[in-house]
DNA sequence: TGAATATCTGAGCATCTATTCAATTATTAA
DNA sequence: TTAATAATTGAATAGATGCTCAGATATTCA
């Protein structure tokens, strides 16, 4: 009767520890600019300074979301020459990512744009 | 060669109504309080003061964030006699919720207790 | 009606956080 | 070495956020 999805099934409450994690990963996308440079990052890696053309935020504000998101090992980086390069170091959080986005997308054009002009209800 | 997974493909950045939703979802879960709430009711649905007593603040505050919870239509409620009865109403929260939760739970163990003593490095 | 219980609401407050600015470090190229 | 570019760092600040307290609202029951 147990499978795999099974390690939370007899918790009431979630042990701190696990809440503690939980809580730093979805913070860390709980800000509009880090998600969007999380976002850019989920697809390719780039330099602090090109990162910094994306967003409406100065170059030093980018430098300490990047240094944020490094400090929980959510993205590593590569230096090269002048420049530093970012790029995604913690698989699962593209995945989460992702997936969050595909949700909230298909729900988004749920609503917004119903393509059943008949009610089944 | 597209498949259900590519509206994204070309978004170079998140648009911004996009990018609201995705932050508005993942700040209802930064917050520990809000996050084990809303853990709870993933599994079954609670009154206010059954919440209470799981988490460490007062019934007001519980009332805050489940108000919130509801203004983003993350939870809904149904009234019996007395009490309120809070229950997950977005139903791909639950599964974003979970998801994370399984994947950090893996991370966790993956990383606080090592099975391999023998690294394949 | 009045007491008891459950929940909500607004104000006030303390803490957290995102940002900019100014200065510093690191690398490259002249 | 000096100038230019890239990135980081720390301080200061404005705004957001979570909490409690006090009081209001709603429902039940005697």
């Amino acid at each position: 009767m147990r499978n795999n999805h099974t390690f939370l099934e007899d918790l009431h409450i979630l042990p701190e520890d696990l809440l503690h994690d939980i809580v730093e990963t979805f913070s860390m996308l709980s800000d509009p600019t880090r998600a969007q440079l999380v976002y850019l990052l989920t697809r390719q890696e780039y330099s602090v300074n090109e990162l910094t053309k994306f967003v409406q935020v100065s170059a030093s504000a980018v430098s300490h979301h990047l240094a944020k998101l490094r400090a929980v090992k959510l993205v590593r980086t590569r230096r090269e020459g002048n420049q530093i390069f970012y790029s995604i170091d913690d698989r699962h959080v593209t995945t989460l990512f992702v997936e969050a986005l595909s949700h909230l997308d298909h729900v988004r054009r749920r609503i917004n744009k119903p393509l059943q002009t008949t009610d089944k209800t």
